[in-house]
DNA sequence: TTCCAGGTCCCTA
DNA sequence: TAGGGACATGGA
């Protein structure tokens, strides 16, 4: 099937600017410029999909046949991923205020992948806290592998992302037995409870504010979330975006706080994009 | 061994 | 309101 898109962008670095496409159940096919995941359907169903780009359209190639019905659920997972309801234009227009960023219009760029359920990047962003990426790697793919459902697909092997319930029934001492996601199986439990109580207000919010309620979301966390749901307007200090800004705007001095977390507050709604791609344009 | 990583929690003063 | 130890894990 075919989604028509309506502003250009480039769909290699769509994927690739953020490293999510590195996480399970994630394969990104650096040669054959395609993206494969499966996705679990409103009905339990499980299709692999095989995202690519050609013209103005996303091509998605699915592994079984589907109904109307299931490719329009299809087809909403995956403009979610990209962002396809997202206006990218003021962001933008600001990069040819400040030069800086300039190649990001030039080039399209700008979009930041994400994963088909807020559900999934809440325990994602959970697993870039207090680790290394190998480790973040690592806890994606055990998570897939212990709890989540084996399928396959365009000759590989895949294991969905596992649902809220299969999480809380694993435990405590599942995960950190089997997971190895160490003291933050208490605030992946959390995480999975208060969406199974709440869905609504957790997964339907539009202040990215409420997800400071769940355990182990601090500061760092809340505006990697809010980057997930389209809000740009907070940046996600952590020891690399200290490491960053010390070295590029304070000549290796630590500088107050405030003046760390206010280096990209011109880029107003666009702080979060404005040092992302500060931070990885070389 | 010890330290610490793309943090956060919780207790203390 | 700020400071600092604790927290699971694994690599250096």
């Amino acid at each position: 099937m075919q989604i028509s898109i309506q502003e250009p962008f480039d769909f290699k670095d769509a994927v690739t600017s953020h490293g999510w496409w590195m996480l399970a159940p994630s394969y990104w096919d650096a040669e054959k410029e395609s993206f494969y995941r499966p996705l679990v359907l409103e009905t339990n169903k499980i299709v692999v999909v095989k995202i690519s780009m050609v013209a103005m359209n996303l091509c998605v190639d699915v592994n079984i046949d589907l109904t109307e019905l299931e490719q329009e659920e299809v087809r909403n997972q995956v403009s979610w991923m990209f962002r396809l309801n997202e206006v990218f234009q003021p962001f933008y227009t600001l990069c040819e205020t400040y030069q800086e960023l300039a190649f990001l219009q030039e080039h399209k760029r700008g979009r930041l992948l994400r994963s088909p359920s807020l559900f999934e990047d809440m325990i994602k962003v959970l697993f870039t806290t207090n680790t290394r990426w190998q480790q973040t790697i690592q806890m994606s793919e055990l998570l897939t592998i212990q709890l989540g459902d084996r399928t396959s697909g365009f000759g590989r092997t895949f294991y969905t992302f596992p649902s809220p319930e299969r999480i809380k029934d694993a435990g405590e001492s599942f995960l950190q037995k089997y997971v190895r996601v160490g003291y933050r199986s208490r605030y992946i439990l959390d995480a999975a409870e208060k969406i199974l109580n709440q869905p609504e207000r957790y997964l339907n919010t539009s202040s990215a504010d409420v997800f400071k309620e769940i355990k182990g979301v601090g500061p760092y966390a809340r505006n990697s979330l809010a980057m997930i749901i389209g809000q740009y307007d907070g940046v996600p200090v952590d020891s690399e975006y200290k490491k960053h800004v010390i070295q590029t705007y304070f000549q290796g001095v630590a500088p107050s706080k405030k003046e760390l977390e206010t280096v990209y507050d011109k880029w107003g709604e666009y702080k979060y994009l404005a040092y992302w791609f500060d931070y990885n344009q070389k």
